[in-house]
DNA sequence: GATCGCGTTCGACCTAAGTCGAAGACGTGG
DNA sequence: CCACGTCTTCGACTTAGGTCGAACGCGATC
C-alpha cells in the first residue's frame, strides 16, 4: 500500500491504466511539500511539469502590481495543475500558492508526454480536462464582464453548495479569499453577503454559509448589471 | 484542386496527415454558409461538431439579458471552433455569429473522435490548441479583473499590431465590436481611444489605428486599476 | 481568564465606468 | 450628387464598486 499508488491511481488521469504503467508513473514522479503561503510556482518562471495535489489546498492566482489578486481556482486533493504549461510548453502562466501545508506530486514534462504516446486513451482524458477548464474560464469571463458582484456571489454559492444547502468553509476560506476568487475586494464582498443575508436568502455564520432560499438566490444569480 | 483540400489541409490540425486521411476528412466534412449577422451556433443548443472557418469572419460571444455582450474571440479563415463542445460533450457554451458572409466546414463529433483514435499525433495538436485557449482566457480574466479599460486597450493594440505599428481594421471592426471584445461599452472605449490619441501614443483614423509610441503604450498597458 | 491577532464589520469617500440623449461625420448605394 | 444609415463623438448624469481608516469580536494562545 504505497501512498504513491493510493493517490496517483485514483486520479481520473491514471485510473484506467494498467498497474505496470501506474508503477512506472509512481517511480518517475517525485514528491514535494509546501508550507502555508509558500509559493509553489511563480508566474513567468519555468515549470517542472504537471503537478498533482496529494493533500492540502492551494490557490492558482494572478496578481496585479498594486497587490490585488484574482484567484483562478482552488486546488484540492486529486486535482492537477499546470497541464497547460506542459502542452503549450510555456513558463508558468499563473502563480500557485499553498493555503495550508500541502503535499504534491510532480510529473515531469517528458514523463507525461511519453506516457501519452504510449497510452492514447490518456490523451482523451487530458483533452476532456482541458476542455472543462476552458468552459470554466469562459464562465469566469462572463461573470466578470456581465455580472454584478452580487450575482457572481449568488452563482458561486449555488455552485459550491451543489445540492446541499450548507457550505462549510475551510479555515483558510476567508472572505478575502472568496473576494479574490470573485474578482472583487473584501469590503464589497462583505456588503453583498450582508445584503443577501438581510433579505433572508442566506445565513452567514463563522465558518459556514447556509442557503435558505435556493430559488431566490437563483434569481439573484441571473441579474446582470 | 478541390477547395476542400486547399483549406482543410493547410490547417495545423490536418497538415501532418497522409493524403488518404485528408481525403477521408474532406469526404465526411460538410460545408455551410452564413450571412452577415446570422447565428451559426446558439449558446445552450446542441452542436453539430467542430467547425473550421473557410472564409469570412465570425465572433464568439456571451451575452447578457440586458443586451451587453462580451466577445470571447474573433474567428478568421483557418481557425476552428467548438473543439471544446466535442471533447467535453456539452451543448454550445457560447454563441457564434457571422460578422460577414462566411463559409465554414463542419466536422462531426464522431468523425473527429475516430480521426483522433487513428492518428495520435492529432491529439497532441488539439491538446496544444486547447492549452493555448486556456492561456488566452486566463489573460482575459486577468484583464477584466485587474486592469482598467485603458490598460486593456493598450494591451490589445500592442497584441494586434504585433511588430508592425499599424492596425488595419476590417470593415466590421467597429468601436462597438472592439468594446465588446474588451469587456466594456462603446462610449468608454471611445474615450479611452481619445485619451491615448491626445497624448500622442496612437493615431486614430477611419479604419486604421497607428501606434506612434510603442514604449509609451506598453507603459499604459501595465497600469492596473 | 487576560491578551493578542486575525478576520470581519462599519462608515464615509472617491472614481472608473456604464447610461442616456443627441448631434456630427463618413461612406454607400440609389 | 443627394440621402440615408451606420459609426463615431460629445456632454451630463448615475452608480457599482474600489479605497481608507478605524473599531469590533471571536478564537487561539499563554
Amino acid at each position: 500500500m504505497e501512498p504513491t499508488e493510493t493517490i496517483l491511481t485514483t486520479l481520473p488521469y491514471f485510473a484506467g491504466l494498467e498497474p505496470a504503467v501506474q508503477e512506472a508513473i509512481a517511480r518517475s514522479a517525485f514528491r514535494a511539500r509546501y508550507e502555508r503561503d509558500e509559493v509553489v510556482q511563480l508566474e513567468g518562471t519555468p515549470t517542472a511539469g504537471m503537478y498533482v495535489v496529494e493533500s492540502g489546498w492551494l490557490k492558482v492566482v494572478k496578481s496585479s502590481l498594486e497587490g490585488r489578486e484574482q484567484i483562478l481556482r482552488f486546488l484540492g486533493p486529486g486535482e492537477a495543475f499546470n497541464a497547460v504549461g506542459v502542452f503549450a510548453d510555456i513558463p508558468a502562466s499563473a502563480t500557485v500558492i499553498a493555503l495550508e501545508p500541502s503535499g504534491v506530486w510532480v510529473l515531469e514534462r517528458e514523463t507525461l508526454l511519453s506516457l501519452i504516446d504510449r497510452h492514447p486513451q490518456m490523451a482523451k482524458v487530458i483533452m476532456q480536462s482541458l476542455a472543462r477548464r476552458v468552459v470554466h474560464l469562459v464562465s469566469m469571463v462572463e461573470d466578470l464582464s456581465l455580472r454584478t458582484v452580487e450575482a457572481r456571489l449568488a452563482r458561486y454559492l449555488l455552485e459550491q453548495a451543489e445540492d446541499a444547502t450548507t457550505i462549510e468553509r475551510q479555515r483558510w476560506a476567508t472572505q478575502s479569499e472568496m473576494a479574490a476568487r470573485l474578482g472583487t475586494v473584501l469590503d464589497v464582498l462583505n456588503r453583498a453577503l450582508h445584503r443577501l443575508a438581510d433579505e433572508g436568502l442566506i445565513e452567514v455564520a463563522r465558518h459556514r454559509i447556509r442557503i435558505l432560499d435556493v430559488a431566490g438566490l437563483k434569481d439573484r444569480a441571473m441579474l446582470t448589471e
